[in-house]
Parts: structure tokens; sequence; C-alpha cells
DNA sequence: GTAGACATACATACTGGTCGGTATGTTGCG
DNA sequence: CGCAACATACCGACCAGTATGTATGTCTAC
């Protein structure tokens, strides 16, 4: 890699970091600079702006890593809900106490951002509503297959299974702890398994 | 009333606009006094510093209007299960393009200020607490009453229901869209009516 | 009842510090 | 040489907070 976009990444990634820690109004340039060891002149040099600074976060750090973590639900040839299951799971184990602190930075720039700025919000608003169309997309797929029962409405189900999620990493947050995570993710968990046809399970 | 106490009620109540739009650290004092036509004596004559001015917001402003909101749940006397059906219904209906864009001001503030300051995470926390302990009183009032389902676990679901509903309003934030946040509620309505005994209903 | 003493409730002008951003260099590679 | 890739010094705007002044009560002594 060249060296000059071996520095524009380095300036991203710290300023995902301290966006993930401070928000984006309140992340400094100037701290992101000492993380770095850049000079301002190599920032505004790749930079035009803060603004597109914080845009590029999302384009390039912040949307790929979340893809990455809802990619398994991906999977057509899986029961959609033997994967939430396993995925709400997952997150409850990966779980740890920084992750508690911090949340997600989606919901924290959601709220700082959303109201104000509508290049941010409608980037994060595009985050939200791929993970949504995902588990929408698997939802249907699943009620074709008998796997899901049929008088649910996907797309409600997998917008208010977005928001339920969202709402426990809030939750998390507010009280650093992961008792109560854990409980809230077994909440969802009894949501998704009431998804399946009522048969001889459950 | 003294005018005193006017001229702190009308600094908390500009603050509490501010904050509700800028959240806390990007709530500008002298905003907060350009709306109140308030001097910055007066406000430090009352306020010894911004965080204490913040703290009384959440306490004299935010606090009791969330407390507010859920009351109705606390009515013992009721069916919890349809009372927290209305609630939703409520919600929904009350949902304007205003709320839709600023969101839940407890949202806001806990992704801003819950990693970063103490004062600020142990009070929206409590907020946070005040309305699952609610959820939860009624949802064990109801299994003794045989109204809510005996293998739910109340605390499980209490919590889950306050992520839900912060969930749906950050959903709303993001996408500023009323149809969506209805369609999220109807998921957690549907959630809300499965915790109901499986009898002839449903 | 009123004069003096004191406190409450402000008002104004200012400070040091940080902010994002820029103007003007310099360095190194093709 | 010429341009990309930096580096340094600086700018005006804004920030929370303060120092200092004043006007309006409010209580007490006589």
């Amino acid at each position: 890699m060249k060296q000059a976009d071996q520095t524009r990444e380095s300036i991203i990634s710290a300023a995902y970091e301290e966006m993930w820690a401070q928000g984006f109004r309140s992340a400094s340039i100037d701290k992101i600079l000492r993380r770095t060891g850049v000079t301002k002149g190599a920032l505004y040099h790749h930079f035009p702006n803060k603004a597109n600074l914080g845009h590029a976060v999302i384009d390039e750090m912040l949307r790929p890593q979340m893809e990455l973590t809802w990619a398994q639900l991906r999977d057509p040839s899986l029961d959609p809900i033997d994967s939430m299951l396993r995925w709400i799971e997952e997150r409850v184990e990966l779980a740890d106490t920084q992750s508690m602190m911090l949340g997600c930075p989606v919901n924290h720039l959601v709220q700082e951002m959303g109201a104000i700025d509508e290049e941010f919000r409608a980037r994060l608003e595009d985050i939200q509503s791929g993970w949504r169309d995902a588990l929408e997309t698997a939802l249907d797929s699943g009620q074709q297959r008998g796997l899901v029962r049929k008088e649910v409405n996907a797309t409600q189900a997998a917008t208010f299974l977005v928001a339920s999620y969202s709402g426990c990493m809030t939750l998390a947050k507010s009280s650093r702890s992961k008792v109560l995570f854990a409980g809230c993710m077994a909440g969802m968990a009894d949501y998704v398994r009431q998804l399946r046809p009522q048969t001889s399970k459950e």
C-alpha cells in the first residue's frame, strides 16, 4: 500500500475511535492528529473538511463493519430463526466491558446527527435499512419454506428486530450491565422463537 | 411564583429544548440565554456551572415528563397487556413530525454522555429502571391474576420492552418515517400479545 | 414609619482556551 | 522540473466561566 493511503487510513481509523467515544461534533481534530502523529496539513490534504472525514469514517469503516456483523443472516440455506437465535447468542457472548460502555456507534451518531445533518442521517439510515432488508428477505424466504408463521408481517418484524437490537445496545450503555443486556437479548430471543409456526415445538 | 423562580424555570425550559435538539455538550449557554433573554449573570446565579444545569434539566423536567408518559402502566386494576397495547397505540397516534426528527431525549443523552459522565449516566439509568420496574410490577401482578403466561420471565420481558421502545424511537429518528415507526410499534404489540396465556384468544 | 444594613437577583465586559480551517511554506518522488 | 504529500504557524469564532458592578427587595433598630 502506498504511504499516502496508509496515512489516510490511519486518520480514518483514529477518527473512528474518537467518534465512537465522543460522537462527531465533540470529536476533536487536534486529538485525532495527536493519536496518529499526522499533522493538520496532512489531514486537510486528504479531507476537505471535518464533515467529509466523518462521512468517510461511516462509508469506509462503520458501514463495512456493520455489514460483516449481520452477514451470516444472509445465508439462504439456513433456517432464518435458527440463524437469528445463534446471532443473538453470539452478540451476548462477544459483549465485553468496553462495548457495554461505548454502545453502538450507529446509535450514537443517529442520536447526535439525525436531526441536524441530512448527509449523516441518510448514511445511517442506509446502514439500518440494509440490515432490515436482510432480515426481511430471510423472513420471507422462511415463510415460503414453512419455517416462519405465515401471519407474520415480515416487514414489520424485520423493522422491530433492528429496533430491538438497537434498544438492547442503548440499554446496555446506560446500565453498563452485561446481565441486563443478556436479559434483554433473551427477551428478543423469545420474540424470535414466537415467529416459528406453532407445531410440536415450544 | 416568585420572579427568581420564574427566571430559573425559563432557563431550565430553554436548556431542555436546546439539549433535546443539540445534546448536552453542543448545547450553547449563549444560545440558551438568547432564547430566554436572561443574561449570563442570572444563569450563573442560579446554577454553579453547565453540568449542574444539565442535571437540573434531567431531574426537574425530563424525568417527571417521562414518568407521566408511563404513569398509566402503573394502574394495578387493569389488564397489564391491555394497558401496554393501548399505550403503544397512543404513542403511534401522538407521533408527529417533530418528535420523529428529534427522537427521545433520554436516548440522545445516553448516547452522548453515557460513556463519559457518570452523573449523567446514573440519572438516565434511573429513568429507564423506573420504567422497567413499573413494567415488571405490572407483569408480575398479571401473572398472579392469570393474565400473563407463567413461563414469562417478567424481569427479562420488562427490560426487553423498555429497550424495544427505545429502539423504535431511534429508528424513527434515523428514518424520519412515521410509517416505519408504526410498523415497528406493531412488531412490539405482537410481542406484547404473545405474553398472554394461549387460550381461545389469538 | 423609616433609615440603614445586608442579601438576593441580576447585568456587562472580559478571559483563557479550544475549535475548525487556512495560508504559506518544505520535502521527496517520478 | 513539477506535483503530490505533507509540515508549521496562524486566524477568527466560539466556548464555558468569572470579575465586577448595580438594582431591588427584606429585615432590623429605633
